[in-house]
DNA sequence: GCGACAG
DNA sequence: ATCTTGTCGC
């Protein structure tokens, strides 16, 4: 399933009447998880057509208006919706109960893609495969565009080859789907049969099914996950359970996680090895930085 | 009121 | 990852 979330996500603003309000969170839950929350805000923020996706119609949960982007800010959200009817006092909307609305027509994509991952997720492996080389992989990102690097490397981090691919995303960043924004676009570019070190999680992930076990099973290559910070799972010492079950490693302030085709050992060794000498996803952050600097000096 | 919230 | 249209739980 390759959903355009921001479209999906703009036919349902388009859906709030003329007099009614709606939430960030009403609109998260139509999309199929409260967690979008903030992505709600974030896309209403990039609204390529404000008034015919009629932004100014969403507010926040506790009845105060959130924000606009306008030179105006929130002076032209009042002003809006003061002229489509709704009445605001001291910053609050009055009769929100009555003129909240909630109704909308959607798919729940998000739950969709819950689903999906519950058929791949059976696709994890953690007995170590065969593979060519390292790569290690980073993405910067210029509001829909991502700057993506794959850095070739050998096990002392000794650059070997570099490849950058830029693309417009499709999906925004919702915590625990990150799959679905960057993932994609890993899966898209490579092609190849190297170990790939990914910013982000593996099997270390509420559903056990991060963006290293995605590309891992999509592309049924050894995968492991390094995140800078922490998204689920109780730390003891270097050990990283969910229950009794080992789910990762903590090193040098690292989260480190297996995605898929490789063993929760060998990634510690590796990981472990790789870090004498430096931080991969760091390395391939800093390429990624200087390819997207470089693309925009070209405009 | 402050911290969490993979990037 | 950027540079700010959120929500929940402590």
């Amino acid at each position: 399933m390759d959903i355009d979330l921001y479209s999906y996500f703009y036919d349902l603003v388009k859906q709030i009447p003329k007099g009614m309000v709606t939430t960030y969170k009403e609109l998260a839950l139509a999309l199929g998880d409260q967690i979008a929350s903030r992505a709600v805000g974030q896309m209403l923020a990039e609204n390529p057509t404000p008034i015919i996706v009629p932004c100014h119609r969403v507010i926040k949960s506790d009845g105060t208006l959130g924000g606009y982007n306008h030179p105006f800010g929130t002076n032209k959200k009042i002003e809006l919706l003061e002229s489509e009817g709704i009445k605001i006092k001291n910053g609050v909307v009055e009769n929100f109960n009555e003129i909240i609305f909630k109704d909308f027509k959607t798919e729940f994509p998000l739950k969709k893609l819950r689903n999906d991952e519950q058929i791949l997720k059976e696709k994890i492996s953690l007995n170590d495969v065969n593979y060519d080389g390292i790569v290690a992989i980073d993405g910067s990102y210029n509001g829909r565009t991502i700057y993506l690097s794959f850095v070739k490397i050998d096990e002392n981090l000794k650059i070997l080859d570099i490849k950058n691919y830029k693309d417009i995303v499709n999906f925004p960043y919702i915590p625990t789907y990150f799959s679905y924004r960057e993932g994609k676009e890993i899966i898209k570019f490579y092609d190849g049969n190297d170990l790939l070190l990914i910013d982000g999680n593996g099997i270390m992930h509420p559903r056990g099914f991060g963006l290293a076990s995605f590309v891992g099973v999509i592309k049924n290559i050894p995968t492991i996950g390094i995140a800078k910070s922490h998204l689920f799972g109780d730390i003891f010492n270097d050990k990283i359970l969910s229950g009794n079950a080992q789910i990762g490693w903590y090193i040098q302030n690292r989260y480190i996680s297996p995605g898929s085709n490789i063993s929760m050992e060998s990634s510690f060794i590796l990981i472990k090895k790789l870090f004498k000498k430096g931080d991969p996803i760091k390395l391939a952050h800093i390429y990624a930085n200087r390819f997207m600097e470089s693309e925009q000096q070209r405009q």
